[in-house]
DNA sequence: TAGATTGTTAATCGATTAACAATC
DNA sequence: TAGATTGTTAATCGATTAACAATC
């Protein structure tokens, strides 16, 4: 139960809609000095009544007659979302998805640092890829804690993944972002946040067959 | 507004809860032959009722005093998801993302067949990444019509996703699965599903900041 | 048959939208 | 000041859960 400016519960809904308008305002930066409800509902595909009320759960950052303003909107959001803060992290699970989540851009403009990686095959631990070393799993709960790692993200087979995951909550992680095709049962001990890429493409699978032409 | 066995319209919500449940019966497969929405439920960390209603928009899986048979129930869900039928699909963007997805091993055991990929650069086009051929972005709509194209996964740079996103509804293909950091303008006039990894991970950098200890 | 469990309708809960007083 | 637009409360809408007759 997470709880907003006056100890209300934010819905998991309103947080999971909250990186979408920092991407909103992080645009709008160099589009102009303010915006209202109305216009940003317009623009992002939503009523002005949700923009407001969504906004309202983390500060009262709008002016009566004016609007928002967007460059502290943005900055509002970002720290919210502790975009300029770093927050190490570390992946699980060097194969295919693993490498390419090293490459991954985005991350460091989101103060997402990936600070290392992990797998339990002997042949690659110790190497570096991209330059981030690769680590034993077996001394994962001690470089959590050294290095004060935040969030894991989980690349891994899903036959192994619940182990992982389990001895991840040991070590103290606080979230996981979780890539295996899997619900993984930690019954709410830390939040978890899944990336479905087959739910994904199976549900579009779905939806194109039952289109009417 | 997609229809179910009795005309009335599925929500958005259970469209996407379906892959859920093929999963979940996909791993049951070898450990029994029928299961109660009670048991699913219990399984899967949803309610009974919710199993069932969700279930009945597709049809009348179920048998009173029985349940539901495990290998029948995964196979209609095959048949819904169209698992076992080739989805041909090709990828847009041979960066990062687009190369780590040609290796994406779980695309084919839910039919969907990667044909082709796609760029604008003129030094990778003719090359071949994991044996597919990248293609110029020009012969895109001449490729999709001969070769019967049904979803493009998009992992474009967000500057050009607009623009590729509606050639790509010219082009007549039927869904996307957009991977660029963007809700894409499209109207509602094909499905589109998204894949916001910078979205998860910060909403979950959010839900770290604000836990109790 | 008696127990179990479905599919569906009714009740409840939660999220979205509408309305509006407050005020810049 | 008058118009615009906020933050919030009330009304509505949609999704989830509970209840139950039907029946295997």
């Amino acid at each position: 139960m997470i709880k907003g400016k006056d100890g209300t519960v934010i819905p998991k809904v309103v947080i999971e809609r909250l990186p979408r308008y920092y991407r909103y305002f992080d645009w709008l930066d160099n589009q102009g000095e303010k915006i209202s409800s109305k216009n940003l509902g317009d623009l992002m595909g939503s009523s002005a009544s949700q923009v407001r009320l969504d906004l309202s759960y983390f500060g009262d950052f709008g002016q009566q007659g004016y609007g928002y303003n967007i460059k502290k909107l943005k900055s509002e959001l970002a720290k919210i979302l502790r975009i300029n803060s770093r927050t190490n992290t570390i992946i699980i699970g060097v194969g295919n998805v693993g490498r390419a989540l090293t490459r991954y851009k985005p991350f460091s403009s989101s103060g997402i640092y990936i600070s290392a990686l992990f797998d339990i095959k002997p042949s690659i631990i110790g190497e570096m890829v991209n330059n981030i070393m690769v680590h034993d799993i077996k001394n994962l709960a001690e470089y959590v804690t050294v290095n004060n790692i935040e969030i894991a993200i989980m690349a891994v087979p899903k036959e192994i993944a619940n182990e992982i995951a389990s001895s991840l909550v040991k070590c103290g992680i606080k979230g996981i972002l979780n890539f295996a095709p899997l619900d993984l049962d930690l019954r709410n001990k830390i939040p978890v946040e899944n990336i479905h890429i087959i739910d994904k493409i199976l549900a579009l699978s779905f939806m194109i067959k039952e289109r009417p032409e």
